[in-house]
DNA sequence: TTTAAACCCTAGCAATTTACTAGGAATTGT
DNA sequence: ACAATTCCTAGTAAATTGCTAGGGTTTAAA
C-alpha cells in the first residue's frame, strides 16, 4: 500500500504554489526547480488540476498559474482527486454490498476495507492547503 | 494508492482460518475454495505468516494450519507485516529527519506523509482478527 | 507399505501500472 | 520577432504485482 508520485507531487506542487503565489504567478520551472519534479510532469498534473478547478492558469510569458479559490478552501482530498489518486482497498464492488470475489455473499472482511477507504479518506478530507502552509511557516 | 493482494489475501485467510480451525486444523485448499484464492499463492504467504508465529502447520495427510495464538491476541499490522505489506507514502528517507529529494531540507509535505502513515499504521493497531470474526458473528 | 493429501520452498514470468519523456502547438509580455 | 510560458497527446522503460510451475518432504490412513 504506498502512495503513488502523482498524489504526492501534486499535493507538494500545490503547497508550493499556495506559498509563492500571493503577488504574481507561479511558474512551472519554478516549482520544478524548488520540488525537485520534472517539468513535463508538472504540467501533466497541473492540466488536471485546472480542470477541477483548484488552479488558475495565465498563458504567456512570464505567465504560471494561481490558486483558483483560497487556500482554506482546498482539501487535500480534492487533490487527490483531480490528479486521479484513487484510494483502492476493495476488488469487490463496493456498490453492490454482497457478491464479491464472483460469489453470493460478501467476503468476510469486505467492511473491513470499506472502513480502511473512510478512515484513510477523512484524513485528507480534514486538511487543507492553508494548514500545511501554516505548519510549515510555524517552525 | 491501494492495497495489494498480499495484505487482503493475507488478512482474508487468517479470517477465515480463526473462524474454521476450533477443533481441527484447516487445509489450504479449503481456504482457497472458500475465500477464492490461488492456493499456491496462499502457500507463499503461510509461509510467511508461520515465520513469524501467527499460525502453526501440521504437515501430513489431514495437515493444516492452526493459529499459533489466540485470535484476540492477533493484531492486523502483525498479519501485514509478516508478508510484507508496506504502508509507504514517503519516498525521502523517515529517519534523516531533514534531506529529501536530495535536498538539504525536508520537503513541504514530509511531515504530512509521516502523519499518514502513523494514520494507517493505528487503524491496523487498533483491530484485532477476533474483532473481524466478532463482527461477521453478530450479523 | 503404499498412497494420497497435505505442507514446504524457490524460481520465473506475463500483465499491469508507474513515472516519466518527447514533441509539438498555442499564447502573450517585452 | 522572440522568449517564456501554458496546453495537449503519445509513447515507453522500469518496476511491481499477482500469480504459476515444479519440484520437494511429511504423515495419516487404507
Amino acid at each position: 500500500m504506498k502512495l503513488t508520485t502523482k498524489g504526492r507531487y501534486a499535493v507538494m506542487a500545490m503547497a508550493d504554489l499556495a506559498s509563492y503565489s500571493r503577488e504574481k504567478p507561479v511558474s512551472l520551472s519554478e516549482i520544478s526547480a524548488r520540488q525537485n519534479i520534472s517539468l513535463a510532469y508538472l504540467e501533466q498534473l497541473f492540466l488536471r488540476l485546472k480542470n477541477k478547478k483548484l488552479v488558475k492558469s495565465l498563458r504567456g510569458s512570464r505567465g504560471g498559474y494561481v490558486l483558483d479559490k483560497p487556500a482554506t478552501e482546498i482539501k487535500l482530498s480534492n487533490i487527490f482527486y483531480a490528479v486521479d489518486e484513487e484510494i483502492k482497498t476493495l476488488n469487490c464492488k463496493k456498490e453492490s454490498k454482497k457478491g464479491c470475489n464472483n460469489k453470493s455473499v460478501k467476503c468476510i472482511t469486505h467492511d473491513l476495507w470499506d472502513d480502511l477507504e473512510n478512515h484513510i479518506n477523512d484524513f485528507f478530507d480534514k486538511i487543507k492547503l492553508a494548514d500545511l502552509i501554516r505548519k510549515k511557516n510555524e517552525k
